[in-house]
RNA sequence: CGGGGCGUAGCGCAGUCUGGUAGCGCAUCUGGUUUGGGACCAGAGGGUCGCGUGUUCGAAUCACGCCGCCCCGACCA
């Protein structure tokens, strides 16, 4: 056996080991279908953990689930000009509606659509049209309302929760009567996100503006959380958009003010999806396997009960499972501790090897022996997969919400400091390519570079492989000038290799 | 859509150059020995060799055509 579980590790091949972290996790596997994947158990419980926690993030800032259709009639996504130019090259379209034998003993397309439909890449065309209907006055505003769904884009090349042709994701879509209003709305699911991420996935992430090449097609102002991964590329983990009123003219959402006048409303969109799996993995998982951040993992403690034979075996379940059950009622982040027994006929060792990979938090390995002294024996996942201690039984129960938050704790100061370790104050253009020249494999990092607010373009950028990330909300005192057009600099913007 | 590679057991591969009745490792199942740690021994099950046509006494292997997948670009939540 190798010495880590996970081979190749993350300095070998960065991309391969992130491929055989989610396969030895058991998260996901490719489908048959070019681009898609399946979400195993594993990986699902994940999913639903996180979308627990959202959609109470959601609801307490006062929105509500609705859910619209996947197939979208065609024409709606030529409503809103430049929304046509960013999504039609990736859209699947569904032309017929049924199928017939060829007499060969294949399936062959039948009953043509007279308009075709496509499959959604994102909702905001449906849904201004729902909304149309729904606003007449400005009692009807604010509309706050979310979706869960699955969403589709026929993306070139694609890689497993970081970019797949089908993706699960929420979308939220809001009307509101002033546009104050919906950047208020905007900001404020950017925060719901920034907290979610940090809080619950521990994951760092720098909340700031799109610039106007980064944003998305149709939107007056892009807000993103953007993060870096440990082979030092940067992720772009969700997003917020201010809409403007482009969408509700592309719709005509209007409303009767309360001065009787007839106005166009103000939208906002925003969403994350399964893509934070991806970077909930690269951001803790090491190699010997995923690292489960407490909050959100599937399981908090794995049992695995160690016996030789069966009346030793009848005795040490009989312990466990009582374990289990005080443990059961410790609570833990807002709910009571996730607690599994594993009594497969399989080696305890193996077990163990199975659950370092997968993340567990905890592992308790109870034999004969740690019965007999009412003791249970302890490894944590953020710990060396050898370096396990006994403890006595009543301690550790009562200890466990305590453990669980210092490992939430330390999962989330490591990635801060391996983030805040790898940003660096850029300026001049030679330090610029300087700091980002090699090949892909060698990301170095964030780089803050003063600007002047006039456009980034720079040739420079397409060959190094670099984008602008975000213009952080959070700017510091800037001097000096424009590493790019050489006049004074105004703000800081975030630059990386990314994802 | 350009450039490269690959399709043989559930997974990973050898065999193809030089045509001769399909093999290895892992996984699975059975029996035994083990048992505080990803066990060991013995045995078993499992494959129209991507599809089609051709050459041949004989094709995984040669020829032609097709299909699919992966990697590198353009595109990207």
């Amino acid at each position: 056996m190798a010495d880590t579980a996970i081979t190749p590790t993350r300095e070998q091949n960065y991309p391969e080991w992130y491929q055989q972290v989610i396969i030895a996790a058991d998260m996901a596997e490719n489908s048959p279908v070019r681009g898609c994947m399946v979400i195993k158990p594993w990986g699902y419980a994940v999913w639903e953990n996180m979308q627990g926690v959202l959609d109470r993030m959601f609801k307490d800032t006062g929105h509500v689930n609705a859910y619209f259709p996947l197939l979208i009639p065609l024409s709606f996504l030529e409503k809103e000009a430049a929304h046509v130019e960013g999504f039609a090259k990736e859209c699947a379209v569904v032309t017929h509606h049924r199928l017939k034998g060829d007499g060969h003993g294949k399936l062959v397309p039948d009953g043509e659509l007279e308009e075709p439909l496509i499959i959604r890449p994102t909702s905001e065309t449906i849904i201004g049209h729902q909304f149309a209907k729904w606003v007449k006055s400005y009692r009807d505003l604010p509309i706050l309302i979310n979706q869960w769904c699955n969403v589709m884009r026929w993306e070139m090349r694609t890689r497993m929760f970081l970019r797949t042709a089908e993706f699960l994701w929420q979308e939220g879509h809001t009307v509101h009567a002033t546009a104050k209003e919906a950047q208020a709305e905007t900001l404020q699911m950017l925060d719901v996100y920034a907290d979610f991420a940090e809080q619950y996935m521990a994951m760092p992430v720098i909340k700031g503006m799109k610039t106007s090449d980064e944003r998305f097609p149709g939107a007056v102002d892009t807000y993103t959380i953007e993060a870096l991964m440990q082979d030092r590329k940067a992720l772009q983990a969700g997003t917020s958009h201010f809409l403007g009123q482009n969408f509700a003219k592309a719709s005509e959402i209007k409303y009767l003010s309360s001065e009787g006048q007839e106005e166009f409303a103000w939208t906002t969109s925003w969403g994350v999806s399964t893509r934070l799996i991806g970077g909930l993995i690269m951001t803790h998982s090491d190699d010997n396997g995923f690292v489960a951040p407490p909050r959100i993992a599937p399981l908090h403690v794995v049992i695995i009960p160690i016996y030789r034979n069966d009346e030793e075996k009848a005795q040490v379940l009989e312990y466990v499972q009582s374990l289990a059950k005080e443990l059961k009622q410790q609570n833990y982040s807002g709910s009571g501790l996730r607690v599994k027994i594993d009594d497969r006929d399989m080696r305890g060792g193996e077990k163990a090897w199975q659950y370092i990979k997968q993340g567990v938090p905890l592992r308790v390995e109870v034999g004969p022996r740690d019965m007999a002294k009412g003791e249970v024996f302890v490894g944590r996942r953020d710990k060396g997969p050898k370096e396990k201690a006994s403890q006595a039984r009543a301690d550790f129960v009562a200890g466990v919400p305590h453990i669980l938050q210092e490992i939430q704790d330390g999962l989330l100061a490591k990635a801060k400091k391996f983030r805040d370790d790898n940003i660096k104050r850029i300026h001049s253009l030679a330090d610029f390519e300087a700091y980002f020249k090699g090949d892909d494999a060698s990301a170095p990092g964030f780089a803050m570079v003063p600007w002047c607010e006039e456009g980034v373009g720079h040739d420079l950028l397409g060959k190094l492989k670099v984008t602008p990330r975000c213009i952080p909300l959070q700017q510091e005192p800037i001097q000096g000038n424009c590493i790019f057009s050489g006049k004074p600099a105004t703000k800081w913007v975030l630059f990386a290799k990314s994802y």
